[in-house]
DNA sequence: GCTAGATAACTGGTCTTACCAGTTGACAAA
DNA sequence: TTTGTCAACTGGTAAGACCAGTTATCTAGC
């Protein structure tokens, strides 16, 4: 299709010495040599492991860290972690927001997921997560009795993910992480913003209340309908509320 | 919630000298003074600028370069680009494929999209992008008459693209994207699969060009059920092609 | 005058060495 | 047993050097 003329020759890549090292961690964490949460060697050993230079070593781990694949810790170590990430959109999102409204197409892509969550789920859901929505309301009781908007925020976002989760969909799952990381920037500093409010706060409990137990009785239908209900809510309370401000 | 014994106090965090530098990238970016396309100065001058060691410098310019935030030619310069997460997702695609039937995954997502995207569409679609789509669904019978999978395969993925980009949803646009790109992983090398067969080709000719014209006579429901039916077969085509290997 | 080739001045890629600052653990003193 | 100190780590940063590739300039040849 393109450069025709090569005739079978390709150009000649090469390949930077910090690529090289990222690419072995990867394997080496796919070939399950590297687990999480396990200490890296010293970046003074990886030189003699790699035989190459510390800044080498140093350009890779920064980009380890970035994409959330190790911790450092400054006179510590570095340590491996789940994939998170929460750096690198922590980074990149303020660019997003640039995009006019584009908080309320977060919104818009969280109801796409949930919903589709809600199909996946199928008759019924399992038991363990039905423990934990009940854990989860819990949380929320207390958190409007306490009046403790940080809380409620918390058991909130939990909900939510739990509903993803249970639906196994691990793509579904990631990219909920995704847009509720980016959610958290939009509503900056004050991600409570809806919850400030007893009243819009009471409404939430009920909501949330009323999908647990509509999950409970497997009554999938009735609950996806609520979920739809409630996101639409969610989404209406936030824009006349940031509105007002 | 947690840490209150913290009394107020909050922890120390001592921020790193590239995660400075980044931060300002970002913000002259957001300003407006640094633009897609610019050359970026020389490092040793960054230097000076920032009054850091070359190695700091280096660091925020390997982070920059994994975010597709700059390109770095050797010996050339280091050049300012669009947003562009794809060498991001190169890295840690192999990690995401760990988990079982996640192509499946991918399939489900892109359809979820690309359906959501055509409800957004409204009454009708812009004419540009008509003009877009008329031009697409030549490449395609170019490809189809000429039997080259990679051009096809190319215009297949720009038509899906475009009918995003129609939509108007900045964030359902940048999810494709995303998925997009590790569905190239996926089926890595040979991503031209199911169109090496020649009758899967043309029913895939008569899907986009069924599409299009629906589109064009402003028959939107027609349309979106028509994207619905297309995205089913192929991801089924895909399954049954990639079994049989 | 114009082109082709050599040259010099860049640029990024890498390595080495060095020192600072924070963390950790062992050991000695209370 | 607890506390305090200290030495041996760890990552963070700086500075200087060299190589290899790119770019621009300038000269020699036509």
């Amino acid at each position: 299709m393109k450069n025709e003329r090569s005739g079978g020759f390709k150009p000649v890549v090469t390949k930077k010495i910090y690529q090289e090292i990222l690419e072995q961690f990867v394997e080496m964490i796919i070939a399950g040599k590297l687990v999480t949460g396990q200490k890296l060697p010293s970046e003074r050993e990886l030189v003699d492991i790699f035989n190459v230079s510390r800044p080498s070593i140093r350009e890779a781990l920064r980009v380890l860290e970035i994409i959330g694949l190790v911790e450092i810790q400054s006179g510590g170590g570095a340590y491996l972690t789940e994939l998170n990430i929460a750096p690198f959109i922590n980074l990149i999102s303020p660019l997003l927001f640039l995009k006019k409204d584009f908080h309320l197409e977060l919104f818009d892509l969280r109801e796409l997921i949930e919903r589709r969550a809600l199909d996946l789920l199928g008759e019924r859901i399992e038991d363990a997560y039905l423990v934990q929505f009940g854990e989860i309301i819990e949380r929320m009781k207390e958190a409007l009795a306490a009046d403790d908007p940080e809380m409620g925020a918390e058991a909130d976002i939990a909900f939510h993910k739990t509903l993803v989760l249970a639906s196994g969909s691990y793509i579904l799952q990631k990219t909920l992480d995704l847009v509720v990381t980016l959610l958290e920037h939009s509503i900056r500093g004050s991600r409570t913003l809806v919850l400030q409010n007893e009243e819009d706060s009471a409404q939430l409990y009920e909501d949330h209340q009323a999908i647990y137990l509509a999950l409970k009785a497997e009554k999938m239908a009735e609950a996806a309908r609520l979920v739809k209900a409630h996101l639409e809510m969610v989404r209406r309370l936030y824009r006349d509320r940031s509105g007002e401000e």
